[in-house]
DNA sequence: CGGCAATCTGAAAACGTTTACACAACGACG
DNA sequence: CGTCGTTGTGTAAACGTTTTCAGATTGCCG
């Protein structure tokens, strides 16, 4: 029972080296051949697994990555995670993941905490960025990648959907097919992503020469059953020929509440969500949604990051900022 | 730049005291006032942030658990994932994700690697339980807990779902709505959840006295498209009035592709899947389904691992295995 | 005011690595 | 045969904590 784990020292024992030599051949140095062979042997014996902590506390790194967002629940973050992990494994590092149910002090001791080290960076996906975000952003001690817009001038990478362009293709989508009279069930307009498809919608509207009509918004809160009744008020006061929604779980649960008023989708009412997520493809009908690129975002961020870390542009070079193009897939919803 | 942080030695020297004492202040251990004091001011005009890594190889604990799964996708992990978090989170630990794509390697890879001493527990949902894994798990160095089957006697800590029941009452359900040629796509059955859910139809099918029709069994692989394929084979060779589905994912593809012929659902093919994610309510018809408790399960296994790592059970103690208890979920797609 | 217990403090040793440095061994070369 | 690189090795010092132990300080009582 009491076994504790060989360590380099029991291994330089039984092998009769110094530790150090012990290190240099698992590290792959230079050594007599005689050397190198009794190592190994004796590690292989001892079935010796080097300690990454005591290595971290040397090395100054830890291979872990940390990524942070609202909720893990949400497609969105999810595609996000799926493909931050592969990008990270395949770098040789660990994934540590904090979900912060949208708080944002929880965000900030996220970010606080960065000072104890125990990742090499951070990728940060947060719904608001507040002054205290910037404050944080601009002292923390390890390589950080925002997912999401930063003001201008802050020294840190980021990645960005373009929520704008994305708003657009859609609203012309729509309008092409002949709907003139749009309603659109946004999120909370102070979140990032609810205010740039705020101010997307309308510069959309403009564009194909609509009026932004007051009553035809909605807000809902980024979930189905908000998406639900923001749908069911707008229905009661506007009659609208399409409905476009500020993510696809909000269009889930719009064309929820279309079919239980009896409007048919698209005949009536066509449907268009934003995030393209594998729920557009299970509903039905299939969602048309405008897709921001969740994957390419998160792949993006921690490519970023990890050259960052580990890079020619390391800790120095100017911050980058990634715009990820958007791209409109039209399903049956919307046809 | 180069600014390296401050230590617990830059807080001794500017507060004019030993690094014992830093130590014991910022611990919270007795002190004079004075010393207190001084420490305190010290550390606060520093900004001091303590070194997890140092304290980690100090004190032996990480305050890190991994959760391994093969897929993050989908929705059942991610139901564990969520619960898991909030558990750790609650008792002051961090995660580290595995998604290791099913592979038995990679689950092994990390099984090996909890030797580093990164971790101070993994929790892993496996898809199959080779002799490979139980090898590595009873010489797992630090404390483990599965959530699937494990053979009996096996060392370790399990949670698991009552497939069988599951299935259970999903056909007596079928049953009980007159259904009489149910239809079953299950997923591979050299997988833990396949061959559980293949025991349980055949066992099901017997307790309400009908027939196993080889015919009306098809095997798919857990997800959409999969489904979809599965249920088309089905269809193209059998009749059936019900189709169980071995998953949610999959009777979504199956509802897609029962569309596709023409087929209503409930009305001419009842649809149960398993489960009971949140696919199930976005869905048309809504899916019934038979709920794993995926989230109880990440929940208890999470619960019982910090009780093996910090509680009065700690190491010792027999291992105990928790069987969660399944519900039926009666939706649209079946009534 | 001396002695004793109780309290607080600092020096130093750990935790398990990596690595700078100095030294030994070695063949090669003049 | 002495000198010189070259190569391999061991000692010891880091990395930033916590913790043991012994010594210093304090307060209290006789």
């Amino acid at each position: 029972m009491g076994e504790d784990g060989p360590t380099i020292v029991t291994i330089a024992e039984r092998a009769g080296v110094s530790i150090a030599s012990v290190s240099r051949v698992l590290n792959g140095q230079s050594a007599r051949p005689e050397t190198t062979e009794r190592v190994l042997a004796a590690a292989d014996a001892l079935g010796y697994v080097p300690n990454a902590v005591a290595r971290s506390l040397k090395s100054r790194r830890t291979n872990h990555i940390a990524f942070a967002m609202a909720d893990i629940g949400n497609p969105v973050y999810l595609a996000m995670v799926r493909e931050i992990q592969q990008v990270l494994r395949a770098a040789g590092y660990r994934l540590v993941l904090h979900s912060t149910d949208a708080d944002v002090d929880d965000e900030l001791e996220v970010l606080r905490g960065l000072g104890q080290r125990y990742v090499d960076g951070l990728i940060l996906c947060p719904l608001r960025v507040t002054s205290g975000h910037l404050a944080e952003l601009t002292r923390a001690p390890v390589p950080v990648v925002v997912i999401g817009s930063v003001p201008d001038g802050q020294p840190v990478d980021s990645v960005r959907a373009d929520s704008r362009t994305g708003v657009s293709l859609a609203v012309r989508h729509l309008y092409e097919q002949g709907r003139r009279r749009i309603g659109f069930v946004n999120g909370p307009v102070d979140t990032v992503p609810g205010a740039a498809r705020d101010a997307g919608f309308r510069a959309a509207l403009a564009e194909v020469g609509l009026a932004y009509e007051e009553s035809r918004v909605e807000i809902g809160d980024f979930y189905v059953e908000g998406g639900a009744r923001a749908a069911d008020r707008l229905l009661a006061r506007a009659d609208v020929d399409a409905l476009l929604c500020a993510n696809d779980l909000m269009a889930v649960g719009a064309l929820r509440t279309l079919r239980e008023h009896g409007r048919d989708v698209p005949a009536d009412v066509a449907v268009v969500g934003m995030d393209d997520t594998d729920l557009a493809t299970t509903t039905w009908p299939p969602l048309t949604s405008v897709g921001l690129g969740s994957a390419e975002r998160g792949r993006r961020a921690a490519e970023l990051l990890i050259d960052r870390i580990t890079g020619a542009t390391a800790r120095a070079g100017s911050p980058r900022q990634i715009l990820v193009r958007p791209r409109l897939a039209v399903r049956g919803s919307s046809r």
